[in-house]
Parts: structure tokens; C-alpha cells; sequence
DNA sequence: GAGTAATCGAGACGGTACGTCAAGTCTTATA
DNA sequence: TATAAGACTTGACGTACCGTCTCGATTACTC
């Protein structure tokens, strides 16, 4: 459809590959405040039209980078219960987040959401209410079986996850992991269970 | 002690304050990615040098002006009870984030605490964790009273705490208020009252 | 040669002329000291960087202006006595020196070159020294004649014709003309010669 | 007069001789491109205010230092004969210029008259007219005595000395010595005395 | 002595221009 | 039509000095 025999030469795949790679190398090397539009050309060996020309700013192209280096989309686990699914969805997340120039990465996308309005509704739509969605699921099924926390919406249990997450990540730099997976299953999903199997 | 007279010419708190006011005109005005060392000097009236001799970045300046204008530090009840302790601070914060120019100035900073390392030790210290620190006092007297939910740490209480209150702020941008304040008290509070009552 | 089609856009003649323009009125209405790269680029409607990538300094740009402008380089003549030659030399150079234009800037050149020395250098290889070697053809060809004046070495005359000149311009800004043409030449070229053949 | 007995703290001696030297010293190390009043004021351990008390501009202050150190005003020989009068006012002319120093400040100052109008009114009334005068005792008692060139006035004998000199120290920066005056004394002074004697 | 007045070192102030960097656009020759 | 190259205008950066303006302290003359 979109990509129909056009006339005139077509876009250069090998540009694009070297332009998210580079990305990602200057990222890491030099973080996202010495990132430049003028670098990533440089370092890939591409004209600068060819950036503008494909995407709309550079933090969209460490966005298509992430997307495109990393399988970002964590599975959506189906075990029979909220503490078993919850458990999986943040351990496989945990998994991305472990890794330093994922991390780096995100803290940059985040915080460039925040000042460029335009790429903020783009990061939102296209990475965080993805995220939000297949944490939806995990929480609408928790629903159903009346396994949520009493006095919760579920909108709410998916923030309370996220938000935890992200604090780590933006506020306090510590390193999420098992520690926390399990205090977050404990606080959320352990608690009419437990109290069910107590009595 | 420190500025026990010494020689020359005494720092202009008028030029002080001038900076401060203009700097959050021009954010309310225009937003943080607007922001210009170039603009606050002349919206000022004052030399840029002025502003580089005080201020580390324009971040520090916003943050200075944010301190300086909105009291940030908010009362740390002590009710006796954990569930109206915390009710408590999360009503007086969410006062704060309710205005619109304190969000947007929060977002700009903790935007630009991701993307300058130095900027972002400061933003840590000086700010975050001593809203940290303001309800680690809550949180400790909770833990005291075996207030708290089974299986999860005080500092990850805390996190939850900010973590979903700064999520809501950068990631889905609603409103935060009552509604999120019962509900937080039901998951972190009302936990070990329901307990207690089976004991 | 040298730019033989390379690929990129080419350098626009029409911003040069533009800054070479822009500089002249700008020392002509405020004069040298008044010059900045700022005043030309904004004058001439041009960037900055554009100025700084074409030229090392603002007096080189107004040298460049300077020959573009004006055709510096003053015809030699060869009318078979040193008299004559050095005359006709004397006069076109007048011309010159009498445009107030001209003059002002040549002052400017001079005191840049003493004050920044890597101009000064350009400047001598430029423009000073192109002007000794005119001369030179014409003091040379008087030597061989036996015209010059005895115990004066070659180098010397040119010192003495420009020297007078620079001096005029830069120290007592008496206007040059006829009248200093005519006693230079009465002091190096009617000497043992022409007083001996009158007689 | 000017300084008779009124109240207040005197001008300090001290301060004005630091200053001075440590202007020498500025110019000496770095050149006149690189001397500014900050520089001076912290190289002499004293106030700018003061500087600008005293000096109406760092050249000022340059020529200043010039006048104390070095004793810029060469004796005027009279010896009967223009030939030798000029010869020894030319000698001890070179004296001063051989000095590097002096001969790097002159040519800052001569530069400086260009591009600040103001100072070079000051440098052409205390500096180049009391050179003028000097040289044109030795030349008014020649030409009473018949001995200038003819069809020479005796203003521009007086021109063309200093122009050759001013000219070897701005443009051709070679050492002026011995046989420059050789050359100048064959030139100006024995013109007449050659004549003479064929008659 | 007790003013009174000018100077001093220090250093903050409002400005101007510097030379650099990068942004995003435009132009050229080539594929 | 896309591409690499590279020149273009624009705008902000952070720095250097300018010349002026407080300051508290010092020093001298006047009453």
C-alpha cells in the first residue's frame, strides 16, 4: 500500500540501520545531552536530510532505536492467578530494565516527553499506553476473579505499578529486581488471598 | 559566618528576585523548553553574567524560583494513625500539584535531572529526598505501630507513595486528587487494620 | 582545479557581496572601532558562522572588502626616467589615499596588523608587500640607470617613498598630493642626475 | 594649583607605579592585543575604579608607563652641521627603538591612535608633536644654514625621517641601526653639501 | 579629637560582543 | 525521488571585558 512501486530511489534500509545504531552508541557514550541530530548523521555516514526526512525529531529516532535493538514488548503471561501473572509481566520487565542503555534510554525518552509536547503525546501513545495495555490485562482478568486490593480501581493498580517502576528509574536510580517484584505481588495481589487462606 | 562582611559590593537581592519572577513568567508563558538563560536576562532587566554567577543552569535557577515562590514543604501530621497520617500529606501535596505552574515546572525539572547528570544530583538532594525524608517520618511511626503492609519494606512504601503521584504527573498527565489519595490509603493503610481486626 | 564540482551546496556569492558591503558602510559610518561581526552580519543580513567560515577575522573581511571594492593595485609605470616613473606612481597612489574611504580603512588595516599579529602577517604578505614589489619594479630600473641617489640602497628609496606616505596617513593625517609628489621626487630622483645633465 | 592642600586620602604613589609596571609587564607577555584593564588591576593588586580614575583608557596607561620608564626624549645635538646633528638625534633615536619592549609599545600606541580617535588626539599632542619639534630644531637651523635638499620643505624632511623610521617598525619590522642613518644623513644632508662643492 | 572628604581594594552590576554549537532548511551532484 | 555533502540563516550558548556602582576600610586635612 504505503510503499507501492513510487518512482525515484527508495529509502535506504543500510541508512536506516546506521542511523538507530549509531544513536544508540552515542547515547551511551556520551548521554542523551550530547546527542545531536549533526552527530548521528557524522557517526553514520548519512546527510542530515536523511534524519529530517524520517523522523520528526531525534528523540523519535532513539525511540524507533529502542524499538527496533530491543523487543520491548514483554509476553502477557496467563497463569491462573494475579500473583502468578504479575509476578512474570515484572520479572520479564525487570529483564529490560537491568540492562544499563535500556534504562539510559527510557530516562532520556521520558524526560524529552516532558519538554517536547509533540514527541510527549507520540512516547505516550506509542510506547506507555502499550505498556499500560498489556499490564491491562494482566489486571482486567485479576478483576474478574475479585483477586484486586479492596478500595482500588484497576487504573490505579496499574499506576501504583508503573509509577514504582519509574520512580526507581528516574528518582532514585536504584536497580529494580526480584525485591521488588515480590513487595509489589505482596502489596497488590497477596492481599485478599492471603487473608482468604488465613481464615 | 560565611558572609560576614567581606569586601565589595553586596549581591542585588532586587536583581535576585527579578530573576526568579521572570523565570517562572517565562515557563508559565511559553514552557521549559522556551526557556533561555537570553530570555530570563532580558525579561529581568539584568545581566546574563548575573544569572551564571548565582546559578549553575537554568534548571537551578526554576528550581530556586519554585522554593522561593511556592512553599514546598509540606506539614508532617501526626494523627495517631498511619491511614489519617498519610491521608493527611497526600491531601497537602496534591494542594501543591493541583496548580498548574507548579506541575509543569516539577515535569520541566525532573525532565531535566534525566538529561544533566550534574543537575540531577542537585534536583535529588535538594528536593526529592527530602519529600522522601518528610514522609519516611509518617512512614516510620506506621512501621512502629505495625501499621504497615505485610512484606513490604518502608523505603518501598515510599516509593509507591511518590512513585504513583509522579507517574500520574509525567506519564498520564490526570489530575491527581481525593480519589487517588483514598485510594492509596485503602492499599497502604487499611491493610493491616483488616488484619488486626481478625487477630 | 581546487573547487571542481564537489557535491554540497555552493558558497553564495551573494552573501559575500553582501558582507564585503555591509563592512565598508559600517567603518565608513562609525568607523573601525565601531566594526563588529555581529553588526556586519546583521547589516548584511547574513550569519555569523558565514563570516567566520569564510574569513579568519573582521579584518580580513575588510581587506577583502578593500580590494574587492576598490582596484588597489595602481598601474606601473615605464616612461624611461626614474623621475617620471616615480611621479606617475606618486599620483595614482594619491588618488587612492584621497578617497577618505580608502584612507580610514587603510588605517584600520595598519593598526589591526600591529595589534593582532597573525593579521599582520596576511597583511604584509598581502597587501604591503605587493605594493613594495610595484615600487620596486620601478626603483630597480632606476638603479640600472644610475638614477638613484648615492649611498641609498634600493630597499631603502621604497622605504622612504612609503614610509612618508604611512606617515602622513597614520601620524599627522595631512592630506597627500601633488605637492609631497613632487618634493619625493625632487629628493630621490632629481638628485646628481638631472642637476648635472641641466647644467 | 591643581593639587594644593585639600582633605582626603592622597593618591597612592605606590598603586600607580604597580599599575605601570604591571602594564609593561602585560604587554611584554602577551602583547597589546591581550591587555585589558582587569588584567592590569590584578596583575598590580589594585581596584579598577582606580585605573580609571587616573587613565582615560589602557592606552593611556601604556603611554603613561612608556614616558616613566624609559626616557623617551633624546637630546638634541647641535653640532654646527646639519650631517652630524641629524646623525646623532638618528643614533640615539635607534637606541630606543632596538628595545623590544619600547618597540612593541610604540607600535600598540601608534595602532591605538587609529582605532580610538580620542587617544590618538592625546598620542599625536604628547608623543609624535614632541618628537616633530625636536627634529625640527636640528632642521630649522639646516635650513637657515642652506643645507636642506632643495625643493624640500623643511615639514616634509621632517616627514620623510620619521616616516621612514615609523614605516620600518609598522610594516617591514626589520631593525633600524647604523645603516639606515648612514643612509638617511646621504640622503637629506649631503645633498647640499655635495652641490655646493661642485660649484 | 571629631568630623569630613577623597582614595583604596574588592567585587557585583547591566551591557556588548565574542567565537562556538547545533538546529532545521536549501542547494548541488550523484545514484 | 533519495542520498551524502555541505553551505545557509537563526538563535542560544557560556565567557571575557567593558565601564559603573556600591561596600567597608583607610588616610588626610579642617575645625
Amino acid at each position: 500500500m504505503t510503499d507501492q512501486s513510487r518512482p525515484g530511489r527508495k529509502r535506504s534500509e543500510q541508512s536506516r540501520l546506521a542511523i538507530l545504531a549509531a544513536t544508540l552508541d552515542l547515547v551511551a557514550e556520551a548521554g542523551y545531552g550530547a546527542l545531536t541530530v549533526e552527530g548521528i548523521a557524522a557517526r553514520s555516514g548519512v546527510g542530515k536530510q536523511t534524519i529530517y526526512r524520517w523522523w520528526p525529531s531525534k528523540a523519535d529516532v532513539l525511540l524507533d532505536a529502542l524499538a527496533t535493538k530491543a523487543d520491548l514488548y514483554v509476553p502477557i503471561p496467563d497463569e491462573g492467578t494475579f500473583r502468578a501473572d504479575l509476578g512474570g509481566f515484572l520479572d520479564s520487565t525487570f529483564e529490560l530494565g537491568e540492562k544499563a542503555q535500556v534504562a539510559d534510554t527510557l530516562r532520556a525518552l521520558m524526560a524529552q516527553a516532558q519538554i517536547d509536547p509533540e514527541f510527549g503525546k507520540r512516547f505516550r501513545e506509542d510506547f506507555l499506553n502499550r505498556r499500560r495495555e498489556a499490564l491491562g490485562v494482566i489486571v482486567d482478568r485479576a478483576r474478574e476473579r475479585g483477586e484486586l486490593p479492596a478500595g482500588v480501581n484497576a487504573g490505579t493498580v496499574i499506576d501504583v505499578v508503573f509509577g514504582t517502576l519509574w520512580y526507581r528509574l528516574l528518582a532514585t536510580r536504584e536497580p529494580v529486581g526480584r525485591g521488588l517484584a515480590d513487595e509489589l505481588v505482596a502489596l497488590l495481589a497477596d492481599h485478599g488471598a492471603s487473608t482468604a487462606e488465613i481464615r
